[in-house]
DNA sequence: CGTATTTGACCCGCGC
DNA sequence: GCGCGGGTCAAATACG
């Protein structure tokens, strides 16, 4: 064979390899969104469950709410940016967790009876996992970050707005902002909202619905987000 | 100097 | 009753 057919089919390698990565890096695209959407909605699913709770007032209503934020391994400090102020009284370390345990007070109002416990999470490091106990008495704070509240309504029951401290430096942080502040942020690419277009919103919202009749699914929830960002994160680090 | 954080001591509920 | 473990207190310390 000649040099100019040879260059022609590393050219031609070249070409398809490039397109291999393109479809690589859409898919990778998609994913995030997708785990993106998953994170949104479990906090929808937990804003409705304190909805519930409160409405029904039963003797479980003020009933920790756990719930798993992205923070960066290497960063010590278990600080999660919520729109309250908090005043840390204690820390443990527990028995079941390496990672010693903080115990935080609400300090935005002298008589505010919330208290949040904050540790990292024993099975992947990069992620916190915020206890929040009892209903905030006065309304948060607004922080330069969230200083629009959400037209969502069922924010305005889900007190916490959970963020990830470092939000602005992993390439890949999970935000648990029920306000889905992050609009123009984090648009999410046009393939990719045409592939989510195709799932029917209403049956999520029912079936999710009749999921927060069961008091374990949040948990398990949590821990199948977790697991499945965990596993995307790692290989398609940017 | 005032405020927030750290950290060892203390309290209390629970299981044995 | 005792020990254990989680939660809270409060004095000491750090920090702006």
């Amino acid at each position: 064979m000649d040099a100019s057919t040879s260059h022609k089919r590393k050219k031609k390698e070249v070409e398809e390899l490039k397109e291999e990565l393109e479809r690589c890096r859409k898919e990778n695209e998609a994913l995030q969104f997708m785990v993106e959407v998953m994170s949104s909605r479990y906090n929808n699913l937990q804003a409705y469950i304190q909805e519930r709770e409160q409405r029904t007032e039963v003797p479980g209503a003020n009933k920790a709410s756990q719930i798993f934020v992205k923070a960066d391994a290497k960063d010590k400090s278990l600080v999660v940016k919520d729109g309250y102020q908090w005043r840390k009284y204690g820390q443990k370390v527990t028995k079941d967790n390496p990672s010693p345990r903080a115990y935080y007070r609400c300090s935005m109002a002298p008589e505010c009876p919330v208290k949040k416990k904050v540790q990292r999470c024993m099975k992947d490091k990069s992620f916190v996992i915020a206890t929040y106990e009892g209903v905030h008495n006065h309304p948060p704070n607004g922080s330069p970050r969230q200083a629009s509240p959400s037209p969502n309504r069922l924010a305005s029951v889900f007190k916490p707005n959970i963020l990830s401290e470092d939000e602005d430096k992993t390439p890949f942080s999970l935000d648990l902002n029920l306000s889905s502040s992050n609009q123009e942020t984090r648009r999410p690419p046009q393939h990719v909202l045409q592939n989510y277009n195709g799932i029917e919103h209403k049956n999520i919202e029912e079936y999710a619905a009749s999921l927060a009749k069961d008091p374990n699914f949040t948990v398990a929830l949590a821990a199948v987000i977790a697991g499945s960002i965990t596993d995307l994160a790692k290989p398609t680090r940017q």
